[in-house]
DNA sequence: CGGTTGACCAAGT
DNA sequence: GACTTGGCCAACC
């Protein structure tokens, strides 16, 4: 059995490049409501690159936090195509992926 | 095992 | 538009 932690890490996994995803769409993918948690688990991400941490966003396209600090986050997301104005991402709907398998 | 914390969300002021 | 409040739920101490 995974941890909680673990699964917000797959279904991190399945978001593709240049998109976009919410702490609120990974919580309601495996069935619950704890959109904090999903932070959380990020926040303590020991999959630091393999797990695309900086593709998840608020659930109204302003980019929340990030361990390494905003900046960071931004610079990454802009490096696959995704920009960013204003702490919040442009075109987010289109950018939006939640999908999950 | 109880209380605190948090990379959140929604609604109210 | 910024700030406060209440609510949710897992991880941590």
């Amino acid at each position: 059995m995974e941890s909680f932690d673990e699964r917000c890490y797959e279904l991190l996994k399945q978001v593709p490049k240049g998109k976009v995803t919410t702490y609120k769409a990974i919580a309601e993918a495996l069935g619950t409501k704890a959109y904090r948690a999903v932070g959380g688990a990020m926040n303590r991400n020991p999959y630091a690159p393999k797990v695309p941490c900086h593709r998840v966003v608020n659930v109204d396209g302003s980019l929340g936090g990030f361990a390494f600090g905003q900046a960071e986050k931004v610079a990454r997301l802009k490096a696959e195509g995704v920009e960013v104005e204003q702490g919040k991402i442009k075109a987010f709907k289109e950018r939006l992926y939640d999908a999950f398998q």
